[in-house]
DNA sequence: GCCTAGGTCCCGTTT
DNA sequence: AAACGGGGCCTAGGC
């Protein structure tokens, strides 16, 4: 039984059971679609009554159960998580236990339309761009886009209350503590930019300038940014 | 062709795009197992070079491209996008747009070793409890959790800078801004209760007292929060 | 392990 | 539509 793709339609729950079973130690990705309940305890506390989804276990030790609609999993469990699978008054039970912290996932399958088991080969990872490191190093090569004169010195710098996205000097020497958002800044933006600003202001009596860069802002948010005397820059990195 | 489950193992692109776009058009929810290549634009950009992946397609329009591994897909799109199937160069192509943002999703796969529609029932929707929510009623109920003598007035309270989870006041009838969190408070819960501390000051010349409630606090915002005389009072829900 | 902050965050709610 | 904040957020990167 090492086929890559195993499929098979109404399934017994016993014969359900064995694919499972030999799909998770054989660190393949199952897929399930049946009519389930699903109880969650952990963080938080959940229950999904009787209906239709599709339930994804993959080697990782992840569980994703899906409803017909969102992107969201209705119920999940992160990787590193046990899946077990077993019989239960002629029902197939899938559970899911993570600890730390401890979650735990029931569904309990009143009908299985589906279950597949497949070994997926996948060495690839995502390349992304037009993140906030990708503005910041912009910035980093092209400083003018701040202002005329500015030097930027540091990124990621740790102070006392969190990490300055830029830590520079401007033309008259000036500490400069920048903060980027990648898109739309709001009330929180500001608060962090703020929270930088005041733990250096707490290490030096010398003037710190703070600059929002984003490519826009909220109405309230530039308030904010006003009644502290705090800047903001717009750039956009398209 | 209305029947619930249609399930289809190697089938050829040809077979496998009539499928899809049957169950598209029905309001169906769609899965396809295959290799792939997959690239976005929008917000921002990424490309996913070839590999094995589990894709879901719902009646919603959400899109999902799942990995082997990992809770969150490695590429999605929101419910509302338009998904279309077709061949080119006899490969199966899942094209997914979104408008506002515009974001695209193209899928296009070298093999398909598995393809599936399902019509899901599913009426019922999630039940939680031990979310923040929960904590604020809990003070509601019982205002001498905070403590003795205070009194809660407003949930959701607007302010200039931001949305109060609980105004009240104290026993010597000074103004109380409460911040809730249902987990760990971090700076960032600091930053937030201190705006809101400050846009009620604006407002009056009177004393205003801000606490964080949470289970608990880290050490650096324990240290925000005395720097500006905030107070922290724990408060566990279980 | 904890802490910090970003995310194509998603999502609900209100304005 | 924009804005605001929660989320069982998840995930990555430091320490």
């Amino acid at each position: 039984m090492s086929r890559h793709t195993i499929a098979l339609e109404s399934p017994t729950p016993e014969r359900a059971v064995e694919i499972l079973r030999k799909s998770i130690l054989g660190s393949r990705t199952s897929i399930i679609v049946g009519r389930c309940i699903v109880k969650y305890r952990g963080r938080a506390e959940s229950f999904l009554g009787e209906g239709d989804r599709v339930i994804i276990l993959k080697p990782d030790g992840s569980l994703l159960v899906h409803k017909a609609s969102k992107r969201e999993p209705v119920n999940w469990n992160p990787p590193g998580s046990i899946h077990r699978v077993y019989l239960k008054e002629g029902k197939v039970i899938v559970e899911s236990i993570r600890r730390r912290p401890r979650e735990t996932i029931f569904i309990e399958l009143s009908e299985v339309y589906f279950v597949g088991s497949f070994k997926l080969i996948d060495e690839e990872c995502i390349m992304i761009t037009g993140t906030e490191k990708d503005v910041v190093d912009i910035i980093f090569r092209s400083p003018e886009v701040i202002e005329k004169g500015f030097k930027p010195l540091y990124r990621e710098m740790s102070t006392k209350y969190g990490k300055i996205d830029i830590f520079g000097v401007d033309e008259k020497g000036r500490a400069v503590v920048i903060e980027v958002k990648r898109r739309k800044a709001d009330l929180s933006s500001v608060s962090q930019l703020l929270r930088y600003v005041e733990s250096v202001r707490e290490s030096t009596n010398s003037p710190v300038r703070g600059i929002l860069v984003a490519p826009d802002c909220s109405a309230s948010a530039r308030l904010f940014l006003k009644s502290h005397n705090l800047e903001f820059r717009k750039v956009m990195f398209k």
